[in-house]
DNA sequence: TCCTAACTTGGACTTTGTCTAAGTCAACAC
DNA sequence: GTGTTGACTTAGACAAAGTCCAAGTTAGGA
């Protein structure tokens, strides 16, 4: 956490307060939040910050590699913060809910060079869907 | 695709112009259009017809499972038609083209029990981000 | 302490998609 | 063929998510 201002620091960052709340509302909680969320947490502790600083922040931060976008669903993006360790995702299709997951192998050894077209593939994002206990026994 | 309209007639929809023209956008390119660029071909053919027919028609689509829905990106949902065959997507990091591609194996299999978390998982998406010729080759 | 480029702000604006009330019409019955 | 009716379509208002801008503020080096 620590390590990350100091990171962003020498990379150039200015370390306004605003930069640094936005940081600590995604270091917090290891959640997957939107940016309308980020800007509520952090209104907590910095009432003044303005949700374009929230969304300037959340786009350098993604540059910048320290935090992942998500798009699960065609709505609102989520952030997160769990950039350093590969992982995948996996959806309730109820409910939402977020889980991150670690499949065995690497995703792209199954794209063999005659479905890769001539692009130059450097990664590849699974979403898992399903339905999550809470949703499974639903009403 | 005559094919299409008469399923779609079978499960008791009603077939008027605006639909037929939807489908036979749809259909006509296996290119993945937003609902907009569906919007401004359907125009093309029917000037009179509306966004939110459009919109309606695709959701219905995408409900009986004729179409898939596919969000890469944060921005405008794009709608394959190409739903009959398993199959995921290669995306250019650089100016968006989006290609079917059909990597091997399940990938669900690669998800061990131990990382479903007590989800009942039903599906995979897969989206492989890269660069294609006309990117890799400089701007 | 001062200066200045970098950062932040509020609000207008854009894009994408949804909703609604009123009008239209496909398909069925006759 | 004609009438009927509920499903479908329409225009436009609305909403959510995100971007942009000019003006004001400030972190950090000189």
């Amino acid at each position: 956490m620590n390590d990350l201002l100091e990171r962003l620091r020498g990379r150039g960052w200015r370390l306004t307060s605003q930069r640094r709340v936005v940081a600590e509302v995604l270091d917090g909680e290891h959640v997957h939040l939107t940016a309308d969320e980020v800007h509520a947490r952090a209104v907590e502790r910095l009432p003044e910050i303005s949700r374009a600083t929230v969304y300037n922040t959340l786009g350098e931060l993604v540059c910048l590699g320290e935090v992942l976008e998500v798009a699960t669903d065609g709505r609102a993006k989520r952030y997160d913060p769990n950039a350093h360790h590969a992982h995948q995702h996996l959806v309730c299709s109820g409910c939402g809910a977020i889980r991150d997951v670690h499949p065995q192998g690497d995703p792209l050894a199954a794209l063999p060079a005659s479905e890769r077209f001539g692009f130059v593939v450097s990664g590849a994002e699974i979403t898992y869907r399903g339905l999550c206990p809470d949703c499974t026994t639903g009403p």
